[in-house]
DNA sequence: GTGAAGC
DNA sequence: GCTTCACAACGCATG
DNA sequence: CATGCG
């Protein structure tokens, strides 16, 4: 027979076992002694002379020496899935370290679906789908794949294709259509195993065939996968360091032992993990007034921004640096949250790769009364930035109306925050309340500028005056915080007067830096002592 | 990035 | 002893 | 109630 490693799937999820042959290929201890420091040609002598007498259902590997490329050609015509190449006199790995090398005769790896055509013949569905691997965060475009698509695949694609439209395409070198088709641009949010026969010199694959969708794989991590036999052997005099052994380049920053400081975090401008927590050692004192005694979420990326970030807002297991509070939600259950109260806290996250942190609008210590209320400024798509310095002018005069005075920071994004200081005296739906109205006084008073309405439909060529960061639960980006995105921005406190030489985007760690060196924008924020009635 | 599980 | 894997959020406005 | 949104 041929060995068939679907059939092996399928046997054991139905365990009426039929035909099974187990193919011994290796011994790696026998009665107690410890063969693995034996040459292999050794070992697989010892096997087979056990294996003389064996059931017949149980075989010895056979091996062939020599005439690699002939043989592996053979396999491939037998429908074999590929060989193994052994080195005959090496000893036992436990890791790949080149003595064995996987050829396989099929290639297939994970590709991101980033669109998808639409022949004009074809009434059925999806006609083929465009396939893209990441390098760094730009999505490369890596071919098509229209043939392994069953009639069902098509249509059940097309409906799931349905909520991930998008009118541009996620490529930046994007393909063209052909003639009597249509493409249909995604988001890359999906992933497709696919077998194909090879890369062509332009980088594209060559007869790619569709076997399914791959569930739980994150599109981000999707790179182009190198087979064994493309591998470059490394000379041994050359540096032969890319993964982290247990490596020990550790450092200690605020008496917190800091692994992998020379790992990259934001390619541009470069910034690496060791730069992250010396920056958050850096603007601690100017921070911890807005982000210690604050329940708080954070975004870590422990691998960088170009590859998968998440939020986290429990404490979880063995956590170092921060207090764990327990909150009651709406329905009465109580949950564990977590707070910092000092550096040290500051610091344990940024080791632990948080980038961002976002805090509540009340204290712990006064965790019904909220005392930051925080009006985001999000404009739609592309708007003129003096237009958005007005917004952020106009939210300041209705607010001074209503006698509050606000403070100004960058969001690190698109827009602006605005940010008055109270004290802790009114209830969360008060305080939640006030937001709305003051976003819906700037709404009424100039209904072609500004929404209230958290929908992006709503927004168009408008700014959505964001004040849903005020609930209870919700939470808003802290000062000084870095953002998890391309140019290592922060959220960072400016002057009333430095409104339109500031662009929203426009601070990142290296002038924060350099901003703390200079007078604090927000200097008596905390002497502010206005309030709700 | 970490800890547990798996090899 | 080394590698691999799972895991790390959720409330609520809106229609 | 499902979904978009941050
Ligand atoms: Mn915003
Ligand atoms: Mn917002």
């Amino acid at each position: 027979g041929r060995t068939d490693f679907q059939a092996l799937q399928n046997c054991m999820k139905n365990p009426q076992v039929k035909n099974l042959t187990y193919i011994v290929f290796d011994l790696l201890a026998l009665d107690g002694t410890d063969l693995r420091g034996h040459r292999l040609i050794d070992r697989k002598e010892t096997l087979a002379a056990m294996l003389q007498d064996a059931p017949k259902n149980l075989h010895y590997s056979q091996h062939v020496r020599g005439n690699g490329r002939e043989n592996f050609h053979v396999a491939c015509e037998a429908g074999m899935e590929g060989i193994i190449g052994k080195k005959a006199d090496s000893i036992y790995s436990p890791t790949r370290n080149g003595d064995w090398i996987k050829l396989k005769c099929e290639k297939r790896q994970e590709f991101v679906i980033g669109g998808y055509t639409l022949s004009d013949k074809k009434t059925s569905g999806v006609s083929s789908l465009l396939l893209g691997i990441y390098e760094g965060e730009k999505l490369i475009y890596a071919g098509r794949a229209g043939t392994g698509l069953t009639e069902r695949d098509r249509k059940e694609l097309e409906k799931t294709f349905k909520s991930i439209k998008r009118m541009e395409p996620p490529f930046p070198l994007a393909p063209k259509p052909r003639s009597n088709e249509k493409i249909t641009w995604l988001e890359p949010e999906l992933v497709a195993e696919i077998k194909f026969a090879e890369w062509t010199e332009d980088n594209l694959l060559r007869q790619a065939s569709f076997k399914g969708l791959r569930q739980d794989k994150d599109p981000r991590d999707i790179k182009k996968e190198k087979a064994d036999d493309e591998i470059q052997p490394q000379s041994s005099a050359i540096e032969v360091e890319e993964p982290m052994k247990a490596n020990d380049n550790s450092v200690i920053i605020e008496g917190i032992t800091i692994s992998n400081p020379d790992k990259l975090i934001f390619a541009d401008p470069e910034v690496t993990k060791g730069d992250v927590v010396r920056y958050y050692a850096k603007v601690a004192e100017r921070m911890l007034p807005y982000v210690s005694h604050r329940v708080l979420s954070i975004v870590r990326c422990p691998k960088g921004i170009s590859q998968t970030c998440f939020y986290k807002k429990h404490p979880g297991p063995g956590s170092k640096g921060i207090v764990t509070i327990p909150v009651s939600s709406s329905d009465g259950e109580t949950e564990d949250y977590f707070y910092i109260e000092n550096i040290a806290g500051l610091i344990a996250e940024a080791q632990m790769g948080t980038l961002e942190f976002h805090t509540w609008g009340s204290r712990v210590d006064e965790l019904e009364k909220p005392d930051m209320m925080v009006f985001d400024l999000d404009p739609d798509e592309g708007m003129d930035l003096n237009r958005v310095r007005q917004g952020v002018r106009d939210m300041k005069n209705i607010l001074a109306e209503l006698s509050l005075s606000s403070y100004l920071k960058t969001s690190g994004g698109k827009g602006y925050h605005v940010v008055v200081p109270l004290q802790p005296a009114v209830s969360w739906d008060m305080f939640h309340d006030f937001a709305r109205r003051v976003a819906q006084v700037m709404e009424q008073k100039w209904p072609d500028l500004y929404t209230s309405n958290v929908r992006k439909a709503k927004r168009a060529d408008k700014i959505f005056i964001d004040w849903i960061r005020n609930g209870r639960g919700a939470t808003s980006i802290a000062p000084y915080s870095i953002r998890a995105r391309k140019g290592a921005t922060v959220s960072m406190p400016i002057a009333w007067d430095e409104l339109d030489t500031v662009a929203p985007d426009g601070v990142n760690m290296a002038e924060a830096i350099r901003r703390i060196g200079g007078n604090d924008p927000w200097k008596d924020f905390f002497s502010n002592k206005q309030q709700l009635k």
